[in-house]
DNA sequence: GTCTATAAGAAGATAGAC
DNA sequence: GTCTATCTTCTTATAGAC
């Protein structure tokens, strides 16, 4: 029963659902099951709590990118990986993605609550703008570089490219976070889309 | 003076920048150059003051999708404009709808609000997916369907060409929208981003 | 319609018992 | 570490003069 780990968590959905301003300190103790002034033994005062979670949010997300970003060779790897897939696998690979960033519950809650408080922080809009824009394009337009030496794509420009397979998830990804009850119709969207982007830039 | 109306510019600023929950009467009052009680004379509650912009979002929006619909005749004399642009055209096309987008003061902070809110309003996230997503990729498949048609472009799906089109411009605008120093860098991704999308599905 | 004064209540935070 | 009681400040909103 680690407590000050519980505040964290409800904080974070809370945060996540109403956005800072209109959580109230009471609301977070309830939801840990304690009374509000026992939370100021973990934390002093409710910005605090917020800084924390930023804190949790900066350690993962250097860990993620630690994980995902290549050493050369792995990159050849996941290259190699990439352009041996089937089309249908290919959807799968996509939709599992998807599927991950919508329902991945820490995931899930780090980017409402980053998308409800981007405009109020730098620090907040530079994390939300390297997880979701930077970061993925960098990642996947290396993965597109490789497969076009390799002769599986056509020859154009990598980062664009990279740009047409994701934004249209990112897009359909922001659908379904604001309006969840549209999850199926943006799956066959999405399906739809992996299979046009392959037909469109495979050699 | 209509301070009725100035209330209502001076709330959307700051609703815009931190959220409902965040902006305080005696700030819009300070911002309009009165007293908050005098405020009450227009609006009965700070809420009645959110309404009144829902009601104008509202308002602004029906006005432009009656605008934009078209009425068959209409849509076919676009396709023909569109069909017949060069790529340069198509480009300074692209980049004027971009910052129409992100410079027009509305519409920007319109946006801004939407992202802010979306997430505790059922009403408000269909109103942004419906001018942010619904809307636009119904009105350029509507184009695409008519260009396809006439031989101007492949015969591929035309909503995820839509798609294709119009993602990667609007995850650029949110990406302008959190780091307005980042424009000059997406208007260059945004041209190349025309340029290829052009390349690909031009017949 | 705007002001000053103020009520009413909410929300963040502390003190001190257990 | 959690509780009850309480303080302080902030915030919304009203009353009533001008």
């Amino acid at each position: 029963m680690d407590t000050k780990r519980k505040i964290l968590d409800v904080a974070l959905t809370l945060f996540s659902e109403k956005g800072y301003g209109k959580v109230f300190v009471g609301q977070i103790a309830d939801g840990v099951g304690i009374k509000a002034p026992s939370l100021y033994k973990h934390y002093k005062s409710k910005q605090d709590i917020f800084e924390a979670i930023l804190e949790e949010m900066r350690n993962r997300y250097n860990k993620e990118v630690s994980f995902l970003s290549f050493n050369g060779s792995d990159f050849q790897a996941d290259s190699d990986f990439f352009g041996k897939l089937s089309e249908d696998e290919l959807v799968k690979l996509g939709i599992g993605l998807f599927h991950f960033f919508l329902h991945d519950e820490y995931e899930c809650k780090f980017r409402k609550m980053l998308t409800i408080e981007q405009f109020s922080n730098k620090e907040l809009a530079e994390l939300f703008s390297n997880q979701y824009f930077n970061e993925p394009l960098k990642y996947q337009g290396g993965l597109l570089r490789m497969m076009i030496a390799q002769g599986q794509m056509k020859k154009e420009d990598e980062q664009i490219m990279a740009l047409h397979f994701y934004a249209p998830m990112y897009l359909l990804l922001t659908v379904c976070d604001r309006e969840p009850q549209r999850e199926a119709e943006a799956l066959q969207v999405l399906e739809k889309h992996i299979k046009q982007f392959n037909r469109i830039y495979k050699e």
